[in-house]
DNA sequence: TCATTATTACGATAATTTTCGTAGCTAAAG
DNA sequence: CTTTAGCTACGAAAATTATCGTAATAATGA
């Protein structure tokens, strides 16, 4: 319908796009059998949800063989932005800023992992 | 009931959380007017929300005058680390400096802003 | 060929969220 | 005292999302 993506995956089609971001083109079954590893779900649940997925325009599909085999059809990058952007909008009053500090103080990363941020930043300042 | 808030708001009680949280207490009516300047909604379509939030513990009122005065009962912050953790968890395969990096390279803050983020990293190297 | 198995399609239902109309109450204005 | 205006409560309906049972279909192997 959209050609570019407005549309917003609701949280349990997220959770299969992070299957699909994840494992690659994946059957219903596999995508079912991994969500079932947090989660109990009913195949037909999971397949229903992909199907409304494909009408969506979120996945694409491979039906040329008996079983379908699906695939992300938006990027794991362009749907953080949007809800990076959303988060920042209605819980960090449009600051970017405000999520990063959060997002420190809350998940403590490594010590390489400090220094690869330091790195973007200094690239930032130089830009 | 949850004396914890587990309860996730949905986006139209995130919304109103925003508005609560800029202006502190506020009247349906007040709110309402808020909600207006950016997206259309009817008073009763605000002050049934509200309410429905006030039975899940999402604010609490002063119902001792006529016109009740509603605050939120979650603070920002929780609220803004349920949601961070969420989506590191959906999003960003567990990991809050793949977050961090997303939102610099989105959001190139200033760099007062940067030294600001830095500093915090320095922190947390020696800590 | 026939029975078994796995898969999709379809439709119905439940659960949740959003929206709004209307009734009843209260305070203030006249 | 009566009318008016604004507010809450209540209930119902619409819209969206999640779940699952069942039928039809195709593939597989005996």
């Amino acid at each position: 319908m959209n050609k570019h993506n407005i549309i917003k995956p609701t949280e349990g089609e997220l959770e299969i796009l992070s299957v699909l971001w994840l494992n690659g083109a994946s059957t219903v079954r596999a995508v079912n059998e991994t969500l079932n590893k947090t989660k109990e779900t009913g195949y037909t649940t999971t397949l229903k949800l992909m199907q409304i997925m494909f009408e969506k325009g979120l996945v694409s599909r491979d039906s040329s063989s008996k079983t379908h085999v699906y695939e992300a059809a938006i990027t794991r990058e362009k749907t953080q932005t949007q809800f990076v952007d959303k988060m920042i909008n209605s819980l960090f009053a449009g600051s970017g800023t405000e999520l990063v500090l959060h997002a420190l103080g809350e998940h403590k990363p490594s010590n390489a992992e400090l220094d690869k941020i330091q790195q973007l930043i200094n690239q930032l300042k130089k830009g």
